[in-house]
RNA sequence: GGCCCCGUGGUGUAGCGGUCUAACAUGCCACCCUGUCACGGUGGAGAUCGGGGGUUCAAAUCCCCCCGGGGUCGCCA
């Protein structure tokens, strides 16, 4: 046997009694005679001391202990020499007076500290993940990572919710992201492909009479990684039958507000969760998952600018744009190098230019303004009075700096929320002991793609369209909002679902609209359209990024310090090496040959 | 593929034309030290400044190309 306890939980009460630990050296600290070790493990950190009084061959082993050996020792639990307890850690008012150590293997010198909270280049954290998974950090967040998990089992188990594994190996489909493909040894020049998520599939656990179904499925998909973008992510997956989206909002509501209140109980969390319409936060924040920890909207002063002389404003509505303006609250006194950051800021985000205009120094109400306080390379072409209802669209004051994009919607709302994002960030706008979570209900089923002229879904081609606007679906198929809804939190989206299409021609019809022949659709959408003509239930769910959710809870910026074993942003595994090419013998079992290079 | 940022001992940083034979902290090695807890003290090893080319009397420093990493757009729910 190693160890009787762990070292983080020995305290007062264990004095007098005798242990044995096992961990990792922590730091040693060598005063001659006497030394002392902080054993490190899971639970925590505990002192060791080496006495030669106590036992001189134990004082001579731990000489030669050096951080991340790993020992394991045996010792009494003493109360610290009154003045030496040290109160940083739990443990600090015990100690433990060894009297065996030995070492269970040495270690070489880690690469970076691993007692330290320091940023690393994460390069190496990668290549020695191992390592880093030893630091408090990724502990925790591996830790709360599986508090999560380990909550929606428990909470969906309470609900009647059956797990299903569903497979990993299944059929490319068309729609959506680029797929994994596995080459079929069985059938030469046929490929599975992995999930981008177990849609289909659950539905037909739905058609197969599941009612309820959930798994933590492990979804794949082919695409360039960011921040919040793995090649393979793990999502909640849940499907009901009988289920309107109120029904599906109250389950995920429930599910996330008790879940934030468990695992993170310091963070606010206001319920009942907002919900917006699309229409309404991209009007207002110029994105689908706006941050709502913080106001800074946006206004629409279309017709204000319509009605000034200034030729930008009114060529860009000439040709269908708009003109939306946000406030920048206590920047009014920006220099030309500042303003001139913001503009770039706007440009690479797509916006034809960003025009600003300086309310001067603050003080004054709004009503107060004058014309020399306005500061702007537009201020011949506006009167006062333009400027004062544009700064009252926005809510601005004197102070201010009025931010201004003109242009086609599509093209100005990333700069719009660029800039947004940016004033955020530089007044610290974004309050990280909030969560603030809110619904996305009233998307548009279908956008028309502007690059290739044709319908396309815009969520998935099963969401079922609003009741009251299928009679669009003939006429203005733009026009029709689908029983679809997203789950957001401080400005990420962290899932969607929806109510499905359970009727064969219902499904049909969408499936025309979005373009493919009904020999297509029976190819690729058959064994959907069988199934539900045997007799499909109504039924919907979701998919929620569990990657997400803990970055939102832990509050980490990047989705790899979430993953215990991520990829780098060339998706690429540092620590195995992976990919790597396969063996000649391997391609060839497989009937695959490899195109030359380009 | 486009744009932006970064690359200096193991780690984190400084240096941004000459005083760099590259500094500081920490880590590492050796010795000293019986109450420390980021222990302390003394000494030591450790970097062709990501790679290549160029400008210059002189390049870690300026320019170009490449490589690697990150962010982002495209892509992707």
């Amino acid at each position: 046997m190693y160890r009787t306890h762990t070292c983080g939980s020995l305290t007062k009460e264990n004095v007098g009694t005798t242990v044995s630990l096992a961990g990792w050296v922590n730091r040693r600290r060598d005063h001659g005679g006497l030394i002392f070790i902080d054993l490190r493990d899971r639970e925590g950190i505990v002192q060791a001391v080496f006495n030669p009084e106590i036992s001189p061959a134990a004082l001579k082993i731990a000489e030669q202990l050096r951080s991340e050996y790993v020992i394991t020792l045996t010792g009494e639990v003493a109360k610290r020499p009154a003045g030496t307890e040290n109160p940083r850690i739990p443990t600090g008012d015990v100690e433990v007076i060894v009297k065996e150590v030995e070492i269970l293997n040495t270690s070489n010198t880690p690469p970076f500290y691993i007692n330290e909270e320091i940023d690393v280049d994460e390069n190496v954290r990668l290549k020695y993940r191992y390592l880093d998974l030893r630091r408090q950090r990724m502990k925790e967040n591996l830790q709360l990572r599986h508090r999560v998990t380990k909550y929606m089992h428990d909470f969906l188990d309470a609900r009647g919710f059956t797990e299903v594994e569903t497979p990993t190996f299944i059929k490319s489909t068309p729609e959506g992201a680029r797929d994994y493909l596995v080459p079929s040894r069985l059938h030469p020049g046929s490929f599975y492909a992995l999930p981008q998520s177990p849609q289909q599939i659950k539905q037909l656990l739905m058609v197969g009479g599941l009612e309820k179904y959930y798994q933590l499925a492990r979804c794949y998909r082919d695409e360039d990684l960011r921040a919040d973008r793995q090649p393979e992510h793990t999502q909640l997956d849940v499907e009901m039958s009988f289920v309107t989206q109120e029904d599906v909002l109250q389950l995920l509501e429930e599910l996330y507000f008790s879940l934030a209140r468990a695992v993170k109980p310091d963070l606010k969390v206001i319920r009942p969760f907002p919900r917006l319409t699309y229409a309404d936060v991209i009007l207002r924040y110029a994105s689908d998952k706006p941050d709502l920890r913080y106001g800074l909207e946006i206004a629409d002063i279309t017709n204000i600018a319509a009605r000034t002389d200034f030729a930008v404003f009114k060529n860009a509505i000439a040709s269908g744009g708009v003109v939306r303006v946000l406030a920048a609250p206590g920047c009014g006194e920006y220099s030309r190098h500042q303003l001139d950051e913001l503009n770039q800021l706007a440009v690479s985000a797509g916006a034809k230019g960003l025009l600003t205009i300086s309310l001067g120094s603050p003080g004054d109400k709004l009503s107060a303004l004058s014309q020399e306080m306005i500061k702007s390379v537009a201020a011949k072409y506006l009167t006062l009075e333009q400027v004062k209802s544009i700064a009252k669209a926005c809510g601005a004051n004197p102070g201010d700096l009025l931010l201004i994009v003109a242009g086609e919607p599509d093209k100005i709302y990333p700069a719009l929320d660029a800039l947004r994002r940016e004033i955020a960030r530089r007044f610290n706008l974004a309050d990280p002991s909030i969560l603030n979570f809110a619904f996305i209900i009233d998307f548009p089923l279908i956008v028309l793609n502007r690059e290739t002229g044709k319908w396309e879904a815009a969520n998935n081609p099963f969401t079922h369209p609003k009741d009251e606007d299928i009679s669009l679906l003939d006429t203005a198929p733009e026009k029709v909002h689908g029983k679809n809804y997203d789950l957001i939190c401080n400005g990420m989206e962290l899932g969607s679902g929806s109510i499905r299409i359970h009727r064969s021609e219902l499904q049909k019809k969408i499936l025309r609209i979005l373009g493919y022949d009904d020999e297509r659709i029976k190819l690729l959408f058959g064994h959907m359209l069988e199934a539900f003509d045997f007799g499909a239930p109504p039924h919907g769910g979701f998919g929620m990024g569990i990657d997400r959710t803990i970055m939102v809870l832990s509050g980490e910026q990047n989705i790899r310090d979430v993953v215990a074993f991520p990829k780098n942003q060339s998706a690429m595994d540092t620590m195995l090496g992976a990919p790597s090419p396969a063996a000649e013998e391997q391609l060839t079992e497989l009937r695959l040959r490899l195109l030359e290079e380009e």
